[in-house]
DNA sequence: CATGATTGTTAGCCAAGGCTAAACTGTTTG
DNA sequence: CAAACAGTTTAGCCTTGGCTAACAATCATG
């Protein structure tokens, strides 16, 4: 029953690196980011549904599923999520549309996509990689960073 | 609540902002998206009883419960996945130790996560919102994106 | 050294977000 | 106008990652 435990011990924290932030403030982190999960996928729809409306004039369950790479009966399902949440208005076989709180969102959320995916063009990383990095990164920037993302883009573009 | 549709119709794409991406490329972003999702608690737990092994010379399950703001159940039942991954190794109420694998991942996570952190910070964002939105951005930040933000902040504090 | 406190595990529940297969609706067209 | 096809929905399954409650092991200590 010895204990094992390789006395790789008293590793003095000089040497290893940052230390622990203390324990509240390392839980908010997590919890923060477990947080921005249960939104994230919601606004990613409802963002997608407004920029389809905008750019298409109509937004299909077929569309959606295309684009996000994920089967129709997923969409189809989340569809009656959004709707239940009041985001979305839709009709059995028929396109759907935003309500207002819906587009509420749509809008900050393609804005927060707009200042994340400028900001890292000015950093100078490449198109097609800002755009993929953008979309994994938007739900997780506070709005701190963000109005220091969007300032230090305009100071780049002038 | 009829009223569907303010007929911002037509939008020319002008008008509207960015155009859609093309279908492949943006299907390919939400992929890339919901493949970081899967890895991403997994590198947490790593990166974090990594840190614990660091800095306290043992990482036990009661410690990164409190850490993550999760249960116990929670954690035990993640140790086992880990464990079945080859990532860990644990001995019923012992501590838990890292393989080999599972050491080369902490490394990587905590670098990548050093790395965004330092960044933010060079950036001018305050130190606890910086470690907030760090920890949800790590896992969405391409290499090429975080060589980009390394340069940068050896640049910014030399 | 017995016992209570702390720590860890197990069982069983739930919601979210995927999937396929099958049923249904709406549209196009022969 | 009927049949075929495209689009949508439903049913039912799976895995993840949470939870609580009950039980088990370990550890401190009176």
């Amino acid at each position: 029953m010895s204990d094992h435990q390789q006395q790789r011990t008293s590793s003095p924290p000089s040497l290893s690196g940052d230390a622990l932030p203390p324990l509240e403030q390392h839980a908010r982190q997590y919890e923060t980011v477990r947080n921005a999960h249960e939104t994230e996928l919601i606004e990613d729809y409802v963002e997608l549904i407004g920029d389809l409306l905008r750019h298409r004039g109509e937004a299909r369950a077929a569309d959606i599923a295309s684009r996000m790479a994920v089967s129709q009966a997923t969409v189809s399902k989340m569809i009656r999520r959004l709707n239940d949440l009041g985001l979305v208005t839709s009709k059995p076989y028929r396109s759907l549309f935003l309500t207002e709180e819906g587009q509420k969102m749509a809008e900050t959320s393609r804005a927060r996509h707009n200042v994340v995916l400028h900001f890292l063009r000015a950093l100078g990383v490449n198109d097609s990689t800002a755009r993929i990095d953008a979309e994994g990164m938007e739900h997780h920037v506070s709005d701190e960073t963000l109005a220091i993302m969007q300032r230090f883009t305009e100071q780049q573009n002038s």
